[in-house]
DNA sequence: CCAGAAGCGGAACAGTGTGACCCGCTTGGT
DNA sequence: ACCAAGCGGGTCACACTGTTCCGCTTCTGG
């Protein structure tokens, strides 16, 4: 039921047919702004987006913010649902690091999962979902740890900072991150959070190049 | 030559004793707020913290975006310096290593220059100093990659992108990042930037712990 | 087809926060 | 002791926000 929230706040009796598609339009119209704006997005943005005006996005919702709760309350609960089926996965290493892609991607693709994950945003009042997600991502990296698939060297809590941190913040000394970028970045990190693998020798090439 | 924008921003004939310590006042209030606050610092939060009216501000800087352009053209270009200094180091990982930490350090501590080197505050015009500490990097990337103990499989943009999502874009699902996080997260993304080590098998231990 | 209720758009409002300016008072240096 | 240089912070103009309101339009049931 990833949808129960957005479903609760728009409950009504029976609207009239052009004002089901407006309600329609202005979720949809709220989830691409979200994703693209993050939570700076306006009551403008939105209603713009949906070919709207500002009247009737508040026929429906009773305020911005409710609106926005509802959405990523829906989206935490997905990314808390996947944590929790990752967990039957047989492999532990396979589990996790699928539900780590899934995350990530969802992360890089939504500036507003993002904002709301990293703590902008507590005039929403998420954290009970927030809790909800911690707890089965906590499960999930415990459990690679314990089947040895996963440094143990390390506090569980590092593992979803470091996933979180795959994100690009934006340009980077001028290089304009590609949109696969956390994807690579994502490679690196799923490396570097394997149990030691005889840890590299100190420099086993030539010592240094002058050239260039 | 680390203070020159903000010694040439300022330059000026003979000012009064009492001026001239309001202005390092001034200056060192600004590199605080930034670090603290980032770009989105104002004119206020600087004249409170130096403990200066706005009249005192406004009387030795044209505009708030001159002020902070100086003061992060010279912490760029102090990051380059690092940079250059960095290639003529014997050991061509440890040269990177240790950039990689000072970069990742400075970039942790202060939101301002974080801010700046994520693109954002074009305003700023920064361009060409970004561009010489990107060159500068190019370069040190490309001689570990040379020399074989840095992967090679990785175009070297992709490691000024691993680098600057070391820092955590606040909190994440809830937790508080440490001041060290970055730290954490270094060491990770520093050993999967290593050559393959013998590719950990799949999975070598059990395959799943039911327990918990 | 038509009446009237439901719905609509967007101008207008109130609040906030910003950068920048100015001017009556204070202070340092000669 | 004089007075220009310097100071503080009240003030202005503006940008932008969430929300309300109301005259007009559109749907729908009979």
């Amino acid at each position: 039921m990833p949808d129960s929230a957005v479903a609760a706040l728009l409950a009504q009796g029976r609207p009239r047919a052009d004002a089901q598609r407006n309600v329609e339009r202005l979720v949809a119209a709220t989830r691409e702004a979200l994703d693209e704006l993050g939570l700076a997005v306006t009551t403008r943005d939105i209603a713009q987006r949906a070919g709207v005006g500002l009247g009737t996005l508040y026929r429906r919702v009773p305020s911005l913010d409710a609106l926005l709760a509802a959405i990523l309350t829906d989206t935490i609960d997905e990314m808390t649902e996947r944590a929790a089926h990752a967990l039957d996965s047989p492999d532990a290493w396979q589990g996790f690091a699928e539900f780590a892609e899934s995350y990530v991607q969802l992360r890089a693709s939504s500036c507003g999962l993002h904002d709301a994950l990293s703590g902008r945003g507590e005039r929403l009042d998420l954290e009970p979902r927030i809790t909800r997600l911690r707890r089965a991502m906590r499960q999930l990296v415990q459990r690679a740890q314990k089947a040895g698939v996963l440094r143990s060297d390390l506090d569980w809590r590092d593992v979803p900072f470091a996933l979180a941190t795959a994100i690009p913040p934006g340009h980077t000394i001028g290089l304009v991150p590609g949109d696969d970028q956390w994807r690579r970045n994502l490679r690196i990190i799923l490396d570097g959070l394997r149990p030691a693998r005889s840890l590299a020798p100190e420099a086993p090439a030539a010592p240094a190049v002058p050239s260039d």
